[in-house]
DNA sequence: TATTGTTATACTCTATAACTATA
DNA sequence: TATAGTTATAGAGTATAACAATA
């Protein structure tokens, strides 16, 4: 009831929320994030793709847009746009002509290798201010967190 | 370099990757909340407007904007909505004629009473599966990292 | 001149539904 | 019939720039 009209207004019980923290938390990591690789022109999704293409050669387009939880619509001009950077080769599949066999190319190839050690200088920077065992701490309280909600309490 | 065709992908560092962690728990977090408040029309965002303005009345909307980090003409249309369903209110001031007054409404200052003891379900369900030491924790370490990328390494 | 709220506009990201070509 | 990829389209959500009223 105090007539707060200038100053940081007082937030209430947000700061006592993970939803709120998670979000601060997120939106500051992709800032860092977008620093980094900005000049690179990836964002943390299409860096996602490239590094799920490379470890899984031939993958096709609908197990990949569920792997990164979006719908296989929204995946097409993702990989549009990919494709015109000749990072990525959408190749028909002989088996299946219906699907294309995603692949890197070698720039795509290239270009993750840069994107990763970034991705490491961004990583090394998000956690600087946590001990190495603080950050196994906050993965295993994050990992904890987030399978204590897909798979819920049982029922009553 | 195996020839993955079917089951789910191989991800591979995204796992050690903070931000993916977090983008997966913002996923669901942000899901377990919409189950929860749906019905009351309630996203995150319009719950935190509506808290900061209970805790702040009078404030105004430049300020309102700054503290959920929004640009001021994208607040516009939010409040718009709001006003609209009867739950905020804008006065405009007398001391500086340029400036409203935001408010909630009796309807408003309603609707978060019952939102807030949702919202309370939903962040019980989220920590379900960490101890009260844990819940502690985590928020110990959130607020550490974030404290971290606020403020960086004092330059080089 | 600077600031508050507003408008006009555009851009990104995403989803739904319908289409095509295969299976 | 069902599935893979595509298209057309629409809806959030956000930002930038320019404007009117006021300071």
């Amino acid at each position: 009831m105090t007539e707060k009209t200038s100053t940081a207004p007082d937030l209430g019980c947000l700061p006592s929320l993970v939803g709120y923290h998670l979000r601060m938390m997120q939106v500051m990591v992709f800032k860092d994030f977008n620093r980094e690789l900005v000049d690179l022109e990836l964002t943390p999704a299409v860096f996602g793709v490239l590094e799920i293409l490379h470890h899984n050669p031939g993958l096709t387009q609908t197990p990949l847009a569920n792997a990164i939880g979006l719908d296989r619509s929204s995946l097409v001009p993702l990989l549009d746009k990919l494709q015109k950077r000749d990072l990525v080769a959408r190749e028909a599949s002989v088996t299946d002509r219906r699907s294309n066999r995603l692949s890197l190319t070698p720039l795509g190839q290239q270009l993750l290798i840069e994107a990763r050690q970034r991705v490491a200088r961004h990583e090394a920077r998000v956690l600087g201010a946590l001990s190495p065992a603080e950050t196994r701490q906050l993965f295993k309280l994050l990992t904890k967190t987030a399978a204590g909600l897909t798979a819920p309490t049982t029922a009553s």
